[in-house]
DNA sequence: TTGTAAGCGTTATCAA
DNA sequence: TTGATAACGCTTACAA
């Protein structure tokens, strides 16, 4: 465990003053070429990295850039990220992820907030509400919303009730006729928005909508977003011993936890039940993976591009960006009805 | 945009001195608990939080515990991460999840460990190679792998050749005969155990090992392991025009690949091929949920515990764990034959 | 038990 | 174009 090298290493091997060897490392002007590279050997040869703490305590500029995620079972993610670190290099900054996590997402989310971490966030999936747009407002770094809406903030969003629409509109084409739907105990205008344009399209598709088959699931944690919800739903149906022949789920998570209840139920459950869930980001099961993919890296670099901008100083008003969700078949549906 | 509160602000409204606020956020029981009391009392007023990075340059003691991942899609994170989380409040650290992501990893992974922002890591899936051992002792952090070996370090692995075995068992016994396989164009000791596994049990069971249908996926990003790979080893399949009943994939990803090329070939293939998964944490279509989801808690609680463990100078021999891989047959197998 | 002051590794200001 | 040197916000001897 050798010691740490620092600029002073670096600086004594170049034969210049630490400051010299900083005005190196942010690429000033002011250095001659000779001394820079002769810095640059230094620190090459001592295979030098300044400290990024030592970095973030001294310097007003932007270091990092903080991702906040509620959860990463999204397999989209690392599309997301991919667009995000193509985007960044262009502002030099570090990226640390940020997992709300399940228990007390809130308080931990204001903590990180508040050690002062990041110096620029792109937020997953987070409801803004007023303390935390307080704080968020008063640390004065830029954020993107992703997931979200805030008029007072750059977002982009999905349009959650095309998508339900999408997937009612799917399913009656399919032939199903007989539908049903599993919502989270917690509303939110995201879930809400999805089971309305689901009801729009079987209303349109004519199709007779059960009030029955239309189930909430019990937990209220993660929202109610939960694979547990998707299994207590299901448990439900059992109870109730009328079952749709396809069920249409408020999100992905909640889909898996559906299909999970149904494979270990030991009585008599109708085998053709169809099973596909909404997510924020894409509909698991019918979703074409590339299309989705470049949607995701295009979110990525998009939100990482806009805070460059507010870094700079070249954005005005909030940009809000709504985009439309995209659904294309594929065989891997559970089941399709002929 | 208020100008952020520092101890400064802290131990003027307390009216003591910042070592004394320092002492109480260290918890030193050097402090009476009179101004322990009017110290607490202003930073709940002024909703203190001290800054990470200032603590991390001026203290000695460990602050970041960094997760190293190579790509975030495995469901089972989450649970490792709450494994993490549960554990790691006693050794009050804050965690980073670092991504090596696609493009450079290694170089990416070096830096990141350069730069010295984690003071103890968990590293998934990441094997070690001689620099990268040099440059981890050299930092002196402890270490705690996930999914590789190495007898210097601690590490909890998986038994692949296990794994592997458990596959071509499981496939046996719903009665597949004709069986393929997708390894990567990289080899890797993971791969190949799984590999010879999987050959192992189909050998057993007196199976006819048809090496045509032995392939190897082109790409070489992501190590081999990509859905490219599965994609393109499907369109191998389908220009040599032999096609087995059932395939098993060296890893997850490339499963996914291999259903997605399926889907879209317009041309005729069998309609009832199995496609199973090996991922270095599950079956993917096999696993039962809440087992794997257990065991990746208990996989991130335990290698926490183990940092834990190194930080106080508890630990003498690195610890060497192999996990036994679970495989539970479910119903959202995609084709089981008759 | 508390306060003073010297770091920690950078950046930033000011002279030279 | 360079070099001293004062911050940055915190911890940690050392004194009191």
């Amino acid at each position: 465990m050798q010691k740490k090298i620092t600029i002073y290493d670096v600086a004594k091997r170049a034969k210049v003053a630490i400051s010299t060897v900083s005005r190196v490392l942010n690429k000033s002007p002011y250095v001659s070429d000779s001394t820079r590279k002769k810095v640059l050997k230094a620190i090459e040869e001592l295979d030098f990295r300044p400290q990024l703490s030592a970095r973030k305590l001294a310097s007003k500029e932007p270091q990092i850039l903080g991702i906040v995620v509620p959860s990463f079972t999204t397999p989209f993610f690392n599309e997301v990220l991919k667009g995000v670190k193509d985007e960044i290099h262009k502002l030099d900054l570090d990226i640390i992820i940020y997992n709300t996590g399940s228990n007390n997402p809130r308080q931990g989310f204001i903590n990180f907030l508040d050690r002062g971490t990041a110096d620029a966030l792109i937020i997953f999936s987070v409801s803004i509400d007023e303390e935390i747009n307080r704080r968020l407002k008063n640390s004065g770094i830029p954020v993107v919303l992703v997931g979200s809406e805030h008029k007072e903030y750059n977002y982009i969003d999905f349009n959650n009730y095309r998508g339900g629409y999408l997937a009612g509109k799917h399913l009656a084409e399919q032939g199903f006729n007989n539908i049903g739907m599993i919502s989270p105990a917690i509303v939110s205008r995201a879930t809400t928005d999805r089971e309305n344009g689901f009801r729009a399209a079987l209303d349109e598709y004519g199709l007779p909508v059960d009030e029955d088959l239309f189930l909430i699931g019990e937990t209220t944690k993660h929202s109610g977003l939960s694979e547990e919800a998707g299994f207590e739903a299901i448990y439900q149906y059992n109870q109730l011993g009328t079952w749709p022949d396809a069920i249409f789920c408020s999100n992905d998570t909640m889909a898996i936890g559906a299909l999970n209840a149904l494979s270990r139920l030991d009585m008599k459950v109708p085998d053709d039940i169809a099973i596909i869930g909404y997510d924020n980001i894409k509909f698991s099961k019918y979703i074409n993976l590339s299309t989705v993919d470049q949607m995701m890296y295009d979110i990525g670099a998009k939100a990482t591009l806009r805070l460059g901008e507010i870094l700079n100083k070249q954005a005005k008003e909030p940009m809000h960006i709504i985009t439309e969700p995209v659904l294309i078949k594929r065989d891997s549906t559970r089941n399709v009805k002929k």
